[in-house]
DNA sequence: TCTCTATATTGACAATCATCAATACATATG
DNA sequence: CATATGTATTGATGATTGTCAATATAGAGA
């Protein structure tokens, strides 16, 4: 599969030929080609992680069209899943930062921590204008 | 730890009190409160999960920078494992979609697809705006 | 205090993952 | 064709994950 390759972005020397390619060699790593440090990079993956799930996924997009009114029992109620699991899912969210809670009567209500979200779309937006340099 | 709840977002009754959320009980989830396809969702998680590594993270990080000319030795360098681990980790983001790659002479230079980043950076922007509907 | 309800935790299990060593494949060159 | 080099695949292994049933915890009310 993806045999057709398909440049969906201009290489950085898109002039330069394949012989000039084979003389220059490869590995001529540029310094600080890895800028991002190795605790962003864990913290930012973790968040990341969290929501590499299909279901924490549509967690997430519940709850920020809920706006932190939602209790587990909304939330199961979209799944079928057992309480625990969904449990368990708010609890990945909750510990990678992505979302928090709030204890309400009986209920416990999950919202979204808008702050986490930005700083995943920001590193996007960084990834997508820092090209080539 | 995360003891300290602040709430980064206003809830959306912010005005109603505990005894009105007692009395309005829970579970009265609004109709379409899932309203990501399932589909959707698995392809969009399946892309954050690919993402959700700290090593691949990285991989993406360097390759946004190097604009198209990074071949997997120049990946290598940059950590600390083996070059099976490496290729496999490329292998991940490519099926995912994040990456492509292009052979040139003996060497194979992966890029990152732009159209990729964008799309999970705009899915952020639903997330934050869409709010309470 | 006792009961009821909402949510969290524990323990178990199959499935997936990250990693490496060994090997295979592919491209260029002599 | 033979050899060298860059990259991919295979197979194995320990670690992590998603899920559920069972159980525990916590708050509210009788």
């Amino acid at each position: 599969m993806n045999d057709a390759i398909t440049l969906t972005a201009p290489l950085t020397e898109a002039a330069e030929s394949d012989q000039d390619v084979l003389a220059r060699g490869c590995c001529n790593l540029a310094p600080n080609s890895l800028q991002i440090a190795e605790d962003d990079a864990t913290r930012l993956a973790a968040m990341f992680k969290a929501i590499g799930n299909p279901v924490r996924l549509q967690i997430i997009d519940m709850l920020s069209r809920y706006g932190g009114q939602a209790c587990v029992c909304d939330v199961e109620s979209l799944f079928d899943l057992s309480q625990p699991t969904i449990s368990h899912h708010l609890k990945v969210l909750r510990k990678a930062g992505l979302i928090d809670s709030e204890q309400r009567g009986l209920w416990r209500y999950y919202f979204v921590r808008p702050a986490a979200l930005q700083e995943l779309q920001q590193w996007f937006g960084e990834m997508l204008t820092v090209r080539n340099q």
